[in-house]
DNA sequence: GATCGCATCGTACGACGTACGAGTCAATTG
DNA sequence: CAATTGACTCGTACGTCGTACGATGCGATC
């Protein structure tokens, strides 16, 4: 831990080298390479989720040895690390809208921020555990200018940016997580008959049935963009 | 994993003994419990994080041998459950205020779910992965029963609630990771010179460096608040 | 004293992350 | 051509993990 800094092998960082076209394929296999792990990563998470992810699966999975992976990857959790921010890479609106509606831009980003996540709910719980990606400091970017271009002053930007962030954050993270309790309906189902006792607000509002979820985040979305100070 | 429920032994699940008053002092220590285990359990969680903690650690500190435990709990999993919940507890307002300041009492159980999670930052990385425990329905049903006695409209309840929650947690989760990163200060000043290049946005907002958190958190929350709508 | 439940713990097993060094093979150099 | 290099692969091995299993101790009851 102290000598973490000592790492001097330069290993593999880029992948520039030149295509060898003609390689006879070894047994029909593709050759091993960062971006296959790291595709090969999401399949096995999104198959077995975070505890099914290990070094020595994925390295079947790839057709390679274990310990081939750790020429490409520093360790377990680079592999983490990559997925997480590949599976939040952000391509825009596909068609440009009127360069006048922010509100529709900020939604349309944050709702494909939080469909990529659930598209992999590892991702979720992953996240808080993480760095921030590149992928995640350009939505970042992307969020700052808009609201910055639709009034939002200086002083209030941080707060809002971050707000929207959190909002998004949580929701998902809630989201995903009840994904992970309605796999075991034992448990779930006792929970929800000791809840009308104790919990009689939250039964009587079906808090925890009712499941427009999406409904429910868009609506959450607005309230928030409501509250936001424009110039 | 296909007879998880063939589990019929009983084990201990509550602690309702007769209190041995003169049991003498086995060298000293007191009797193996499961409210010893989970208060060590949070003492290791708040030194060493989450993969910190071991069964064979905790049952160091506890002065036991590590399958002790198990005769108290089930698995590991469970010990997290526990921990976690402990820890977000809630015990109301200390003084009762005037009962009309609906905003006031849920500022202030919103901060301090904030607080006692940061106060135990790997709450934050576990939570998402936990089914919800008996505290934390608790605080939902409180933040429920308050909402709605402040006039939002049964139609916009839920989506009130889980914005709240949803902006809590993500502040939260941020927040708890953000000390992460800050642990090693290379890689986060490497970061930050790049940054200005690619997300000048970012950069000119000072938005990562800018380390007011309860302030854009309580910022946040008013933009939030202040968009529900009260009837 | 014999029996029985509660509670503790030593040993052992399989799975994990990964350090280490030997192996392969194409490109480069003489 | 042979020798060397460097990119890449992988088998073996070590230490650590969660925990199944069965032996053991002990106070209470018969």
């Amino acid at each position: 831990m102290a000598n973490k800094s000592g790492r001097a092998t330069g290993k593999r960082s880029q992948r520039t080298r030149s295509p060898p076209p003609s390689a006879q394929e070894r047994g029909g296999e593709q050759p091993l390479s960062l971006g296959r792990i790291v595709v090969t990563a999401i399949e096995l998470l999104d198959a077995e989720g975070v505890n099914g992810l290990t070094m020595r699966k994925l390295a079947d999975r790839v057709g390679s040895g274990a310990m081939s992976l750790y020429w490409h990857v520093d360790n377990k959790e680079a592999v983490f690390d990559l997925a997480l921010d590949t599976v939040l890479e952000y391509r825009g609106p596909q068609q440009k809208a009127e360069p006048q509606d922010w509100r529709g831009e900020v939604l349309h980003m944050l709702e494909d921020w939080r469909a990529s996540m659930l598209r992999h709910p590892w991702s979720a719980s992953l996240l808080p555990r993480r760095a921030l990606g590149p992928n995640i400091l350009n939505r970042l970017e992307l969020l700052s200018k808009t609201l910055s271009a639709a009034g939002v002053g200086d002083a209030d930007l941080n707060a809002a940016i971050w707000s929207l962030w959190n909002y998004v954050m949580g929701a998902t993270i809630t989201r995903a997580s009840f994904d992970f309790l309605d796999a075991d309906r034992a448990a779930a189902q006792q929970r929800l008959t000791s809840l009308s006792e104790r919990y009689p607000t939250i039964e009587s509002s079906h808090l925890l049935l009712d499941d427009d979820w999406d409904g429910a985040f868009r609506k959450g979305l607005g309230f928030l963009l409501d509250g936001l100070p424009l110039r």
